[in-house]
DNA sequence: ATAAAAGTTAAAGTGAACTTGAGGTCAAGC
DNA sequence: GCTTGACCTCAAGTTCACTTTAACTTTTAT
């Protein structure tokens, strides 16, 4: 278990492309030592790092947001445990949001879709009104914020 | 109640965008009509297909996979509730896998963030190899696959 | 008859999250 | 010492689902 690691390793045990690990460190998500070449050595605690942006996307996070819940670790030291699971602590809320819409979205499949209601005027599921209020400037950023994140709207 | 609709009436009873129908068209997911003039003339059952594009949406489907689910009803008489109901009934288990995979987050925020196997080499949730095996070319795609249309994986 | 509102097209722009390409440098093994 | 594979930067390209803009034409209401 090497306490540096190099981009392939990187690579290897993350599973992240090496361009995705460069994108993250231009924005700041992960950062990297340099060797005297100038390539990039990889404390292993980053891997734990990436992990978490790996995890907080599937979740439904933007990097954006990552950014910003990685920005509340503490800094000068290796983060713990418990530093990670506070972080996450807010995640289970939005999880369970996006899990009742899609609970909602299933139980409409028989009783929206295959009457007539579809006509988007009765139905509770795809009613206008119930979208602008909630949704905001129209499909491209209601389907944002929720269902391509699903979990981004407070 | 009108047989057919103008553009405005279509955007307010939808309450979708006049740009979003034109590009619907423009991927034939949507048909209209034309007046003398040249303006679209929208049927009435095309709200109908709209609200199942929005609907589609909201379970997680490209635009293009709705294009080919909507490939698969009659064509030559409009559509009835069964033949939408038939459509949709595919999805159930996508919208299982994806609350699944919801529940198996959550469950890991603190099995798996918190705790040490988080290095990305034990953990089930974020394990490489797993992840490699089932999503393909990286996170782009596997955040495509998997998080953003969440229910896209065969 | 005319003004205003609504509609048209085609092309370019947007944002997120990367990927690709060009043109070079670094590090490890023989 | 040299080759080979890994790595570097910076800029531009990609995908999806739209939106915006510009320059015009139709429809509707007065």
């Amino acid at each position: 278990m090497e306490t540096i690691l190099t981009m392939q390793q990187m690579v290897k045990r993350s599973g992240v492309e090496a361009s995705a690990l460069r994108y993250y460190e231009s924005l700041g998500l992960i950062t990297a030592e340099r060797s005297t070449g100038g390539q990039r050595r990889f404390p292993r605690s980053m891997l734990r790092r990436v992990a978490f942006i790996v995890f907080a996307q599937r979740v439904g996070l933007s990097l954006d947001e990552i950014g910003r819940e990685l920005a509340r670790l503490p800094t000068g030291r290796v983060p713990k445990g418990e530093d990670w699971s506070r972080l996450s602590a807010t995640w289970v809320s939005r999880i369970d949001e996006r899990i009742s819409e899609l609970e909602r979205l299933k139980a409409g499949l028989d009783d929206c879709i295959s009457c007539g209601c579809l006509s988007l005027d009765q139905c509770a599921l795809s009613n206008p009104d119930d979208r602008a209020g909630r949704l905001g400037p129209g499909p491209r950023y209601w389907l944002r914020n929720r269902t391509m994140s699903g979990l981004r709207s407070k």
